[in-house]
DNA sequence: CGGCCCATTGATGATTGTCAAAGCTGGTGG
DNA sequence: CCACCAGCTTTGACAATCATCAATGGGCCG
């Protein structure tokens, strides 16, 4: 198991605003961060642009490359940041010797898919309200798996860029934290949020299940989002 | 890569309206459509739903399981269906000692990924139009490349399933459908859809790169949202 | 043939986007 | 070290897209 070492260069650094990678670059690596946020989008023909998630020290990034040989979307550095370079190819070749190192592929693989699955739950059925909401609670909640507070986090983003991954405008964004702040719920400075309520935010963003007259089904601890270890062993 | 067989269980029969899995279901296998279409969803705590995908016949479902050990969501048949069942621990005992397969499942999950980016792109950047157009005209690619025609196809999916994969109502669909017709573009006769101008709905739906002024980067290739080839060798 | 589900169409309204202006902040260079 | 500038954020007024509510019609299956 400690051979998963051995698949990984040596680090790697990336300047804030810098591009890890960009649309139909060469597949060659998947990127283990180890410092730093990014954000990854894709563009429509008219250029028009959808951040399609952020991402913070500890989860791995460049899957989007897997199966065209090519990347398919951008990966911008959202602050000065570290990564490790895992060539694709050696870690195929070196999981067929280490099935714990293939299992942990997979399940890198099968998360992003779930997580995936969350956004678009988030885009196509949830109220302005409702997404922001959701991305803050998860924002802490991977947060807090990494050691910070539960209620404390500095946004690493613009507002356009939430606004863009959540499917409204940046002054949506802007309009809605400002509510949220006066009903208490938050409280917002420029970027440095504080959550003062995060039963009151589960309230708002439908995330309670109370379960009133919710689905019968007792198993739903899959809506989670995203929760990546920190750890690759 | 023959004894890609050995994966397969005997074909599966599933009725129209059944459940292929549900939310929540232990996962055991990825399953190979044979024959008919399934919708794959997922629900909110208070009870609204999400279409996350349209499968047809030849495209591997399932993948939702990988990670958690259970599913993240429903997985229903939308016409009588036949499919293969692959267990997927002996799938990765297998792809140990058959590289081909190993890559195989590798651009399976990565292809889902990049399919997900490209719903999340629809359902955070374009109009109700855009969205319409671009559905249609993913479901005839893939229908195409399946021996079907590019200008006519059935849809075996409600008004209203197609509004929550699209993120709208089944209403703003069923008037998407019918300005579409009106405009001459469409010839639509309830679930019997046929394109009367392939251009027309590229240029509702904002796809062309017409190269007019959008970004300066050459290769769009990336923007397919699916294209599964039927063999799975 | 009847019932039920699905689709169409209309009227109305709410949520969110667009356009605009002003204030704040942090970084850079003098 | 301070001041300025550029980019980000906030807030307001207004408009448009799309949702909601409602009623009718059509088609398929039992």
């Amino acid at each position: 198991m400690k051979r998963i070492d051995k698949v990984i260069d040596k680090r790697h650094a990336i300047r804030r605003g810098e591009f890890l990678y960009r649309q139909g670059d060469v597949f060659e690596s998947l990127y283990a961060i180890r410092l730093g946020h990014f954000k990854t989008s894709i563009g429509t023909p008219d250029g028009r642009v959808q951040v399609t998630g952020f991402q913070m020290a500890g989860e791995v990034i460049g899957f989007d490359g897997i199966v065209g040989g090519r990347h398919s979307c951008d990966a911008v550095a959202l602050e000065d940041a570290q990564v490790c370079k895992m060539p694709f190819n050696r870690m195929e070749e070196l999981s067929r010797d280490i099935p714990s190192l293939q299992h942990h592929i997979h399940r890198l693989l099968g998360r992003e898919i779930v997580r995936d699955q969350g956004v678009m739950l988030l885009l196509g059925a949830m109220s302005a309200d409702e997404r922001v909401a959701t991305f803050l609670l998860n924002l802490v909640q991977r947060l807090h798996a990494r050691g910070f507070a539960q209620t404390e986090l500095v946004l690493r983003m613009t507002r356009e860029d939430i606004g863009s991954y959540l499917g409204l405008t940046l002054e949506t964004v802007s309009r809605t934290f400002s509510r949220f702040a006066a009903e208490g719920i938050l409280l917002v400075k420029q970027r440095q949020i504080q959550i003062l309520s995060t039963a009151g935010l589960r309230r708002v963003g439908n995330l309670d299940d109370t379960g009133a007259d919710a689905a019968p089904r007792p198993l739903a601890a899959s809506e989670q989002v995203a929760n990546v270890p920190l750890t690759a062993s």
